[in-house]
DNA sequence: CCGTATCCCGGAAGATACTG
DNA sequence: CAGTATCTTCCGGGATACGG
């Protein structure tokens, strides 16, 4: 982890947004100029999707569920829908599947390291918004009083 | 922060969940029979929005903004969608809009502190994706080898 | 310049029936 | 049980023109 002084602009508060950090990790884009994709916002919207952000939840937390526990658990996934998001969080190396040869057929995902390490950022993130949440709120109320809509 | 001993199962590696805390977010609702909807998915859900993360991103780097600067330096947005996900994280409490009234009519945006941090929460989440990319990547490599689409 | 209103289309995703 | 195939619906969001 380098330490050097990239960073002597002024840190009065430690809400500052990291720019060096910006710049490193958009390093292969200009800012002023950036391309319409980009291959991390490319993984990130896969990812951040409605029904994978909950499957990666909910494997996190029971760590191993049939193809019918996550539908089940998953309120409203159609088994479309929950057949895509596997197949993507499979191939992105989220998750494991594993079939085993029996009658009837059984199907157990789980996690990679990767998934939990994942997991664990997305837990983050909602840490995160439970903090902020009665900010937010209330900062709706107070927009919603004064205009409709 | 309880610690009490329900986490006694085998922590052989430090990738492991922190269930806890996944109990302590979503403490509102049984995990096994979770609601259709849940107010931090809800913020979640918007914030992460495509267009919204790049509005945060850019903020975040140029600190203020014009409508119309925005407009230009993210590729391919619509004022309609512009206008709306301004809208949203305005309303939420992620950035101040501010008119001047001048003419021709002048508006500034930008971050407020909790815009900020939340700015470098994403700047977290890309800085993870950059990180495994090279992961991801390879592993879609060797699926497609495999098998077609 | 800062948006809003309108029209319109393509693709996301729900429901369902069906197969290995 | 674990998915796939199909059909259809719906609405997010692009383009554009206009109003304040």
């Amino acid at each position: 982890m380098k330490q050097s002084n990239l960073n002597e602009t002024v840190v009065d508060n430690q809400l500052v947004i990291d720019k060096k950090k910006m710049e490193n990790i958009f390093s292969d884009f200009d800012l002023d100029n950036p391309p319409a994709v980009c291959p991390i916002r490319d993984v990130l919207a896969k990812v951040l999707d409605k029904w994978s952000i909950l499957i990666v939840l909910m494997l996190g937390y029971y760590e191993i569920l049939r193809f019918a526990d996550l539908k089940k658990k998953i309120k409203g996934i159609s088994p479309k829908m929950l057949s895509i998001s596997l197949k993507h969080l499979e191939k992105d190396g989220f998750i494991i599947r594993t079939a085993f040869a029996e009658v009837p057929l059984r199907v157990e995902y789980k996690l990679t390291a990767q998934g939990e390490s994942f997991c664990n950022k997305i837990l983050e993130l909602s840490e995160w918004i439970s903090i902020y949440f009665p900010t937010i709120v209330d900062g709706r109320n107070k927009i919603d009083a004064g205009t409709k809509d």
